[in-house]
DNA sequence: CGGCGTTGAGCAAACGTTTGCGCAAGCAGA
DNA sequence: TCTGCTTGCGCAAACGTTTGCTCAACGCCG
């Protein structure tokens, strides 16, 4: 009997030799493929639990070719929407029998990173975060072919899309300003011109338009992401009359109503802030923020689920299944949540 | 000359019989080992960079036993302190030549995640911050003895844990109160009994202490890690007369923050308020708040530099090379950063 | 009783590397 | 000219699987 060195993981060899088969039968057994007499199945399976065998991922990727790992890109930002979609999407992955490797870019470098990575890993399909419209990462994805999807924005051109209905999210949290009587409405703008803080404008002219309302330009002040240039467009729609603010992200939506106060502007008696996206600083906001839910999980698990299906739509599989899981093409726009109502909306001075 | 299935990746054989050469020798070239004659090298080099050669990272980690994968665990919650330890961790681990697998933790399922993807990627190595002192994972960890580095929690009888000096954080934060002239300073603690909520309240006592000040037990109320308790908690200190808190973490901060606006106390003329973990949060609450930094991101680099050093270690690979990199074993506690004043603390009322 | 389909299992090739070994060529010293 | 060392490179085994092919044994039907 050969010993092996202790410590040494266990092999289909190992297995094989005690059961007295070939290695061939032992690993029809444990992928369950091919017909083996149940008696051999089951001696096959009791000695496999007995020696512990695990099973070599490396040898079973380099002779299948698949390494049943994704890669997920997000922009170095600490988003808590992008945090809440990597533990959606992992738990996701994890579910469907992928892993999950991050990595953080840094601006603009997804394609070198994404390369780095394949030299030490084979990465059989990756989700992006970070992708503005002019990323050259997209030229390289597309001539590469390999199996991707983009979240958090939609590119023309680009069937593999995944984002958050934010305008329709923006549209909402306005119309309940309008149910409370506002009509001096501001919309305190991410970064106009981009898909994101985009998306939320119109939803805002939209439901300004729905009620009438002239979605006048003075109204709009643009702060980008960051607190830092909040207090100054805050000070721009005060200046403007505004009753109610409409921020676009949760964050730019705290540091408004930090801004108003400052101001010595009470929220909500005299001016109302709504935002979107129910995190835990909405509710650790003096007052408590109302805010419009946004699917930032559904759209970590959506894009594993999307991603996982153009890897096996890749490799052949289930090409004409009629697609059973509804993974099929197209952009897909995920519908906001409810609207939270707190402390932070009221109705307007009279 | 035999035509490749047009899109199958280039492989060694490939360059190798482009240039005319073995592949062994292709293989020498490309990794920088053995003499190979300069002449050759260059043909080798260009015709590589000619194909576009990538190199296979299965067929390499199937022959060398080596992955380049480290896999991170992190407890599910969105807690920011994870969230900036994964990225700075990612990018430490990039820089390393690994690559990071991401996995969230339910719940005390460590060693069930840790097994399941252990399936499909072979992990050289494991951060796991989802720890409790009495998880079963520890055990699973020690028995496999598979290399492992603890984050954010000294385990007794591991020497690879890697934590912030959070006792010092709070001593740090509370006797900048004492310099203000706060006498009746409350903690406001974490979960007291666990190691990171127990060494804050440590650190709080200390600087009480060194200040003359009784630690009264009326001076801390327990409240957890989220806002839900907040309120009661902070009720409990102002009946004991605190005019200023020492808050846990971050979030409790700003939940007692707003807590004692919804009390009608003012902040920070009535009752300051100073936490740890400078975050974007601290800077959008108001007032904004008085926090210490806290190493975060260090922490995560710092595991993953330990982590690299384990798994070299145990392939035997610089075994007594004097420990260059000060990545030696023992539980290494990161010191906190500065403090930034902010609004939030001011000397008490006369 | 012969042909044949089915079942169970072994043989061996392959996946793309890495690496120990061996060997030919070249060259220096004796 | 022979010995012996160095240099450059090929040969082939291995890493642990998966899988197509082969084949013996067996039972069934005509």
């Amino acid at each position: 009997m050969a010993t092996k060195r202790h410590g040494a993981p266990v092999t289909l060899r190992d297995v094989a030799r005690a059961v007295g088969v070939d290695v061939s039968t032992v690993s029809r057994v444990l992928q369950n493929k091919g017909r083996v007499a149940d008696d051999t199945r089951k001696r096959i399976l009791e000695t496999a639990e007995r020696l512990g065998y695990q099973g070599n991922p490396v040898a079973r990727a380099l002779k299948t070719a698949r390494s049943s790992t994704i890669l997920m890109v997000v922009p170095q930002i600490e988003n808590p929407i992008f945090a809440s979609a990597i533990i959606a999407a992992e738990i996701e992955a994890r579910r469907a029998g992928y892993a999950l490797l991050v990595a953080y870019d840094q601006g603009g470098m997804g394609s070198e990173i994404i390369e780095d990575i394949s030299r030490h890993s084979m990465i059989e399909g990756v989700i992006i975060a970070s992708f503005d419209e002019d990323d050259p990462l997209r030229q390289t994805l597309a001539s590469t072919n390999r199996p991707h999807v983009i979240i958090n924005r939609v590119l023309a051109g680009d069937p593999d899309c995944i984002a958050m209905d934010t305008r329709t999210a923006a549209r909402i949290g306005v119309e309940h300003l309008v149910r409370l009587g506002h009509r001096r409405i501001g919309h305190l703008a991410g970064r106009l011109g981009r898909f994101n803080g985009e998306a939320r404008r119109q939803g805002w002219a939209d439901a300004m338009a729905a009620a009438g309302l002239p979605p006048a330009a003075e109204l709009v002040a643009e702060a980008g992401y960051y607190p830092d240039r909040v207090p100054d467009a805050v000070d721009r729609l005060l200046a403007a009359g505004v009753t109610a603010i409409h921020a676009a992200t949760l964050l730019t939506g705290a540091a408004a109503i930090a801004r108003l106060h400052v101001r010595g502007v009470r929220v909500p008696d005299e001016v109302s802030v709504v935002t979107m996206h129910d995190d835990l600083l909405a509710r650790v906001a003096y007052p408590a923020i109302t805010t419009v839910e946004l699917p930032t999980e559904e759209m970590g698990r959506a894009a594993v689920r999307r991603l996982v299906g153009l890897v096996d739509a890749a490799r052949g599989r289930r090409k004409a299944e009629g697609d059973p899981e509804g993974t099929g093409g197209g952009v897909l726009l995920l519908p906001p949540g409810q609207l939270v109502e707190r402390d932070s909306t009221a109705a307007p001075p009279a």
